[in-house]
DNA sequence: GTGGGCCGTCCCGCCGCGGGAGGGTCAAGC
DNA sequence: GCTTGACCCTCCCGCGGCGGGACGGCCCAC
């Protein structure tokens, strides 16, 4: 039976850190004397510290690391941890993307913006709309379009989507994409709906979506310059997307701000 | 001029990050109403915002955020990014190697741990020794290695390390790395030191260091089945290191743990 | 002038770890 | 037996960056 400080030394684990996951139930020491509280542990309980060290390294939460150690069958450890990888994996993505957009916005290259305010009448479409989650916009949208391409077999323009405010605001919020057709049908979540008349200010996004809040500001800056106020969801218009081709330098995203001119007072 | 929550929708920062920002300097409103407290942006700065969220993609710290803002010189700057992409690649090196430490905790081979029971006498040596961080031991090692090997030049064995407990229960420790010479010189950081003599228990670690605490975790359940106890530094014995194959596979290193018998009561 | 949306400040919680206070326990040496 | 010092216990706080929520003042269109 070991003391903790001697298990401490055994593991490399801290005695606080023991302490801590024998509190979140990690570890539990074999023994633990009723009276004095101290903590006794086992030669056989190193290789689980170890573990747990291992999990640790890899930045995987405490309550997950005690899913992994409590479920009993090896594949659904394997699994569990094969799925933080996978995390770890998509993380790694998300940080060569910031690395490239920072380049990208370190050495800019001259701005060749080009906005145009249009005037933009009421739309019939069919759509699909829901009240989303930031981080999982990408998926619902993924979901939602398949559903639409197939309840809309002729499209008559690229396909489009609303996006609330709130959603980059509050991290969530009413999203719609849409397709325009003549017939607008209605199966499943795909229901018809009227895009209102509004003035857009207009301009297109070049390349993939890593930086396009660039192009955001950029136009945002525009919208003020020209004493111009946002109003409503912006509109995106994905004129060429993945669906068209594969290399996301060739996409291209027409982003649509809705405006209004402030009354010079 | 904009309103916080103007300069929020244009920049995909929440009103809160926002206020946040302004708090720690990184993005002071061109103007506050004095009286009110209300926070005005200009259009110009939506470029600056858009470099911190950035930044802040890489998970770089607030302050260092203004550090690399503040900076006045591009060059400046981009050594201060360059510095955080070094660190981010460090990161996903450590990342790498805990994963592969894992996948060998999860399918281990059949453990062939090869402890031996050895009286070791008092040692007269030329050491370096400090008080380190953990995480800074491997810098310190280099130097004092480096200056041991110029101020020795015929070692008489291979080299070796003592390394305090707390080193690794606290984060800081002392540490002591050595040769074993016939004239111990005295130069710069060397000095002559006497290794005490201890009995130690002793196992070979084969592999790089990546999870040698593997090895430390196996020779301190041996030392516990067998009635024992730690007492004092680990020493370590680089048979071989990186300084005779870059091939970390071939290393070898030796453990000595220490230990005392337990008397029977 | 009034309502509702916007803005302000302040405090709390999250996560995993360490620092430190304040007090009890163990074991070696007398 | 007793003292001493190392060891162990619990409890609270701070870190960093963000969000949630309370509470109150401000702005503007009706």
């Amino acid at each position: 039976m070991l003391s903790i400080g001697e298990f401490s030394r055994l593991t490399h684990l801290s005695v606080r850190t023991l302490r801590r996951y024998h509190d979140a139930g990690l570890l539990e020491p074999e023994d633990v004397d009723p009276v004095t509280g101290y903590r006794y542990y086992g030669g056989e309980q190193i290789p689980t510290a170890q573990v747990i060290h291992r999990l640790r390294e890899l930045d995987v939460p405490l309550p997950d690391v005690r899913r992994i150690l409590d479920s009993p069958d090896p594949g659904t450890r394997a699994a569990l941890v094969a799925d933080h990888l996978q995390r770890l994996e998509s993380e790694l993505d998300r940080t060569r993307t910031a690395v490239a957009s920072l380049r990208r916005l370190l050495h800019p290259e001259p701005a060749t913006l080009d906005v145009e305010l249009r005037a933009v009448p009421a739309t019939p479409v069919a759509a699909v709309e829901d009240d989303v989650d930031l981080d999982s916009v990408l998926t619902w949208y993924a979901g939602a379009m398949a559903e639409l391409d197939a309840a809309v077999p002729d499209p008559t323009g690229p396909p489009g989507g609303l996006y609330d405010n709130a959603l980059f605001e509050a991290g969530r919020g009413h999203v719609l994409v849409y397709r325009a057709t003549d017939q607008p049908p209605r199966s499943g979540r795909v229901h018809a709906a009227t895009l209102p008349a509004v003035e857009l200010a207009v301009t297109t996004h070049v390349g993939g979506h890593d930086d396009i809040d660039v192009t955001y500001g950029e136009l945002g800056a525009w919208v003020v310059a020209n004493a111009l106020v946002v109003s409503g969801p912006v509109r995106e218009t994905y004129l060429v997307g993945p669906r068209d081709t594969a290399d996301p330098a060739a996409w291209r995203t027409e982003i649509g701000w809705p405006v209004f001119r402030v009354a010079p007072h």
